[in-house]
RNA sequence: GGGCCUGUAGCUCAGACGGUUAGAGCACUGUGCUGAUAACGCAGGGGUCCGUGGUUCGAGUCCACGCAGGCCCA
């Protein structure tokens, strides 16, 4: 790194400034810097080159999780778009080469309700009515509805991504690549056709998608409560007790079902039956005038068989019609017995497949009962309902039945009430591989930690296997042809064009992969049948979890890509992911390869409006990203993003919080920048005009103050290096505006003087300190950190890369990091804190001078600390002299504290005893005898406790004449006695405060000369042959005079003010 | 109903290992400093560390049970 300001070579920049570095404006529309920053990194194709300057470096592997361009971009999308941009760069910085391949989510269902909306359709009939080649169509052109918002916001918020080179799912390769995928899983016997229970409309003859379904749900819907009882085989006259409001579904029983630990009774009612209940319900179930005849367990009553209620259909091989235990029961209602028909219920169906319990499927897909359910075949479930509870009364297996009001979902088009329903549909058997799912899940990385184990853990955990079918229109069809002959159950898995073209004869090159074109194809099947295409399409999820291989169009084309590609090192999504895109990811790579598809992993908390409501558009509180941009930037904005807290907590935005970083931290940074551009180009128009004032060199003290802060900014860059290295993104950044803030307002005020008069190490350091500022912050503001960057670098040193991002990320010096120098000035910075309370508490202000201040601080070590900072310390707090508590006599009061952490874990329960005797001791005494280092022994009964000097803090309090503050065990006092030598001294730096403001009132330039008139008496004529020299020096006056006449002469640069009993009045002139 | 997360000042958030008086920023009030900074310093008001139990000499921190909010699933 070159020196800046004296020494390199003359200026490059060619912007015709006659200083060095182009001029900074001290306020600044930061939108509109981030405007020509987007600018030049176009002309300079700098995105373009931060991927080919590092081809055949190591690769670091990013998977862009793909978003849907059928809707506009929120500012959710900024949030995880920051996220995802952030790790590219700053490995690109690194040196590592990062491909960063876009990606688009196509299919789905919200695109076909997109276009049925546009259509003016409702329901698949019509669809189909209206042509699936026309619709699907308009699926494909609606897809990109938004995608030049999406392209515009993604290069506004400089989220650095090849959307020119994007993966789309909807694509013919792509499509093809999860053809192949679904062959290898066939060829493993993944694949197989199972039940789902599905919520389903009979009169449309459809499932419902969860979205449809949220629209029909009605309150106060009347369905029948029938409790049921279950003869148990071998107990004479015994049943158990169940509910339910489905009566339709009882010929479906499979099994009843209990809760483990929940007490059940045995009763007798009136009748002389014997019940089965449980006991939390007995009350509400039962009529009164029962017995009570046993108590049990839940885990009593498993395993216990009954009498079926009804015998349909042929005998099944299966065991069913017996107690089991489920989760799910609960005593909320019913009678915590629950019947369990697995053809009819979400939970039955998973219940009954880990208890292999038989489907008995008793309905059609119009909702009647099918010719096996004898008395009530062709009846509409619901109309059966009556008839069922007829038919249990007249057995009786009829304990009661009344009706039931609830709420319970609708047909949304139709109004037919929906039935659960099981679908035959396609799966994926991932449960056989559960272990591998948690062992490999084992060993990814995730942001934040708990996500492994909790929630993305216990989903692995309680895998199911994978339902793939859909029965819909705009889909990866799922390629699985099957024989049409009678009774026939062969069927071919398809994994390639070439071979469709193969089986069916034709050439099919050009074919849509898309309904309906692939449904046409068709070939005589070896059984005398026709093969044809399964109706299902592929759950959307599949698409994009298989985009590590079908980014690429694997195995068809791109080997080496795919290598080098298969697996990511970093992806990032929201949350609700978990079992959406870091499932499926996990779930196909796990099935197909054995391995994670990704190592690091951030899962981001959803945003909320800035009151912590959720953002939604119902509520009219979401926030348009482009307005905030507008008004504060997108540094502003990603890095409100990155500070606000954890990344996986949710978190409130809105404009004002955008705002608020903004002008802390943005502000600082460009102002410190601009600081320095203003000094820097000053020191060398001075040196250029020969009028250099450089002193001889910095002082001791400066140089501390020059080597603290590269020790500081060492520390930070091993600091932020070690967050990223961590996916650590908050650590990644809120250090760096602590750090800006020392810089500011610790670094840069303290060495105001030495900018002024050109001091080079102080400029050398604090360009330094930008550069390397610009450097780290280069990933997470990718605007400022470049506009530092062009400017102190880029335009000066001709072999400089042409960007930041395009430079190489710090190295930090170990060497340069100074723990004791550290620790030294926070303490000095404490001090300070005290010693300007300590002002405050007797009313001195700080112009004023003051003789002593006396420290005590923690340890001798900490006072010879303070003791090398005596010059900033005495500046910082206007004082002459510098004392510590030690040496200050008879000043101080003494106490003794007996340390808790020391004496707590030596003595446990003997702490509060030492606290107490210590305070009944003379504590002066026991001061002295510490401070000799002997130790005390204290006596409780028979404990003895003996407490050495470093078990105790010994406080010692100035008194008299002092002004006092203290914190955590540190005291600054400062003497309040005033000489008229101080009074004089206090007095002219008032003077020069005034005259410097009326500088600045009389829009004098910084460099500007001036003549000093000051009105004449006897205060100001002592005052100024008594500081003549500081006067002139401060406020660049060249000549003194006194007069009492202030005409007009002075035009408007006078001013007048109150010091001690005078009034006084000084004038300026400047000199031409 | 289940799982996971969150709960600290009016707001946004810090608070390794349990340990001295629970902190910072914003906002508010007062005041000081200032020829980079609509900045900064100091002081003040403002706290049931969500609640209740427990462990411990000692709990914001550990444990249990609740409560509230968020997300996912049913």
């Amino acid at each position: 790194m070159t020196q800046s300001t004296s020494g390199s070579p003359p200026a490059t920049n060619g912007r015709g400034e006659r200083g060095k570095f182009n001029p900074v404006p001290a306020s600044v529309s930061f939108p509109e810097r981030e405007e020509a920053i987007l600018k030049l990194w176009k002309e300079k194709s700098v995105f373009e080159r931060s991927m080919q300057e590092r081809e055949g470096g190591p690769e670091y592997v990013f998977f862009e999780g793909p978003p849907t361009a059928n809707g506009r971009p929120g500012i959710h999308h900024v949030l995880a778009r920051a996220f995802k941009d952030m790790f590219p760069r700053y490995k690109t910085m690194q040196g590592y080469h990062v491909l960063r391949k876009g990606g688009w989510d196509t299919h789905g269902l919200p695109v076909e309700l997109e276009v049925e909306k546009q259509l003016g359709l409702t329901g698949k009939e019509q669809i189909e009515e209206y042509g699936v080649a026309r619709f699907n169509q308009m699926c494909k052109e609606s897809v990109w509805e938004y995608l030049s918002d999406w392209e515009a916001l993604t290069e506004r918020m400089a989220f650095w991504v090849s959307l020119d080179d994007a993966y789309v799912t909807m694509n013919n390769e792509y499509v093809q690549s999860l053809w192949w995928i679904l062959q290898q899983l066939w060829n493993k016997g993944l694949l197989f056709e199972g039940y789902k229970v599905v919520p389903y409309c009979p009169r449309c003859g459809t499932p419902l998608s969860s979205h449809e379904l949220s629209l029909g749900y009605k309150e106060g819907t009347v369905d029948p409560s029938v409790y049921v009882k279950f003869a148990v085989k071998d107990e004479e006259n015994t049943f158990l007790l169940a509910w339910t409001t489905t009566p339709w579904t009882l010929p479906g029983n499979a099994a009843l079902a209990v809760g483990k630990g929940i007490d059940y009774l045995k009763v007798r009612d009136s009748s002389g039956s014997l019940l089965y209940v449980a006991k939390e319900l007995a009350e509400d179930v039962l009529a009164p005038g029962y017995a009570l005849v046993d108590e049990m367990k839940g885990e009593a009553l498993i395993g216990k068989e009954y009498e079926p209620l009804f015998r349909f259909g042929p005998p099944v091989e299966e065991r069913f019609a017996y107690v089991i235990a489920a989760d799910f029961v609960s005593t909320d209602d019913g009678t915590g017995i629950v019947h369990i028909a697995p053809a009819f219920g979400a939970d039955d169906l998973a219940v009954g497949q880990t208890h292999n319990l038989p489907v008995f499927h008793t309905v059609d897909a119009l909702g009647q009962f099918k010719e096996e359910v004898t008395p009530w075949a062709g009846l509409f479930v619901k109309d059966a309902d009556p008839h069922i509870t007829e038919d249990l009364k007249a057995r009786g297996l009829l304990y009661k039945a009344g009706t039931y009001e609830h709420t319970y979902p609708f047909c949304w088009r139709c109004d037919t009430p929906l039935i659960y329903w099981a679908k035959e549909t396609w799966y994926l058997r991932t449960s056989e591989f559960k272990d591998r799912l948690v062992a490999l899940n084992d060993t990814i990385n995730w942001v934040p930690d708990h996500i492994r184990g909790g929630r993305f853990g216990r989903w692995l955990e309680n895998n199911v296997d994978w339902a793939l079918g859909r029965d819909r229109y705009w889909a990866t069809p799922i390629p699985i042809w099957k024989s049409d002959a009678p009774g026939s159950d062969y069927m071919e898995c398809i994994g390639s064009l070439a071979e469709l073209s193969e089986k069916s004869g034709q050439d099919l090159k050009e074919l849509d992969l898309h309904r309906p074109f692939v449904d046409e194809i068709t070939w005589p099947a070896p059984d005398g049948g026709t093969m044809r295409r399964v109706s299902e399409l592929c759950d959307v999820w599949f698409d994009s979890g298989s985009m590590p291989v079908a980014q690429w169009h694997y195995p068809f084309s791109n080997q080496k890509e795919w290598e080098t590609y298969q697996q990511a090192d970093y992806i990032c999504e929201a949350i609700d992911q978990t079992r959406g895109w870091f499932y499926t990811l996990h779930a196909v790579s796990t099935l197909l390869f054995d391995r994670p598809a990704f190592k690091n992993v951030i899962c981001l908390g959803h945003i909320l409006a800035e009151d912590g409501s959720k953002m939604s558009k119902s509520r009219g509180n979401v926030v348009n990203p482009w307005q905030v941009f507008a008004e504060h930037g997108a540094d502003a904005t990603r890095w409100y993003m990155y500070t606000a807290g954890p990344p996986g907590n949710a978190r409130r935005f809105s404009g004002n919080l955008v705002a608020e970083v903004k002008r802390r931290f943005l502000n600082t940074l460009w102002n410190t920048y601009s600081f320095y551009v203003v000094y820097a180009n000053l020191a060398e128009s001075q040196e250029e005009k020969g009028a250099g004032t450089h002193p001889a060199g910095p002082s001791e003290e400066a140089r501390l103050l020059d080597r603290w802060l590269r020790s500081e900014l060492n520390r930070l860059t091993r600091d932020v290096t070690e967050a990223y290295e961590a996916y650590d993104v908050t650590a990644a950044t809120r250090p760096i505006a602590d750090f800006v803030d020392e810089l500011s307002n610790w670094y840069v005020r303290l060495n105001r003087r030495r900018f002024w008069d050109g001091d080079t190490a102080a400029l050398s350091t604090l360009r330094q300190t930008l550069v390397t500022l610009s450097k780290l912050l280069a990933p997470a503001i990718p605007f400022m950190a470049e506009e530092i960057y062009q400017n102190l670098v880029a335009s000066v040193e001709p072999g400089a890369p042409d960007s930041v991002h395009l430079a190489r990320w710090p190295q930090a010096d170990e060497t340069a990091i100074d723990d004791r120098l550290h620790a030294d000035m926070a303490l000095a910075q404490k001090v300070t804190t005290l010693g300007r309370a300590a002002r405050e508490s007797a009313a001195l202000k700080v112009r004023q001078p003051l003789q002593q201040v006396v420290i005590r601080a923690r340890t001798e070590s900490e006072n010879s600390g303070l003791e090398r900072l005596r010059a900033l310390l005495l500046s910082e707090l206007n004082v002459k002299e510098l004392a510590f508590a030690g040496e200050a006599g008879d000043l101080v009061d003494v106490s003794v504290f007996p340390l808790p952490k020391q004496l707590g874990q030596k003595y446990g329960r003997g702490y509060p005893v030492i606290r107490g005797r210590f305070a009944e001791m003379d504590l002066s005494d026991l001061a002295a005898k510490f401070d000799a280092g002997e130790s005390v022994t204290v006596v409780d009964g028979d404990e003895e406790y003996t407490v050495e000097p470093e078990d105790v803090e010994i406080r010692r309090t100035p008194r008299a004449g002092l002004a006092v503050a203290e914190d955590g065990g540190y005291l600054v006092a400062v003497s309040t006695t005033l000489t008229p030598e101080l009074e004089l001294e206090g007095q002219a730096r008032e003077l020069v405060r005034r005259v410097q403001q009326l500088r600045k009132d009389s829009e004098l330039e910084i460099s500007d000369r001036i003549n000093l008139t000051v009105s004449d008496s006897p205060l100001m004529t002592e005052l100024i042959s008594a500081h003549k020299n500081y006067i002139a020096t401060e406020t660049l006056t060249l000549d003194f005079s006194l007069t009492n006449e202030f005409g007009r002469a002075f035009d408007g640069k006078v001013v007048t003010f109150p010091m001690g009993e005078d009034e006084v009045t000084v004038g300026l002139n400047r000199v031409q």
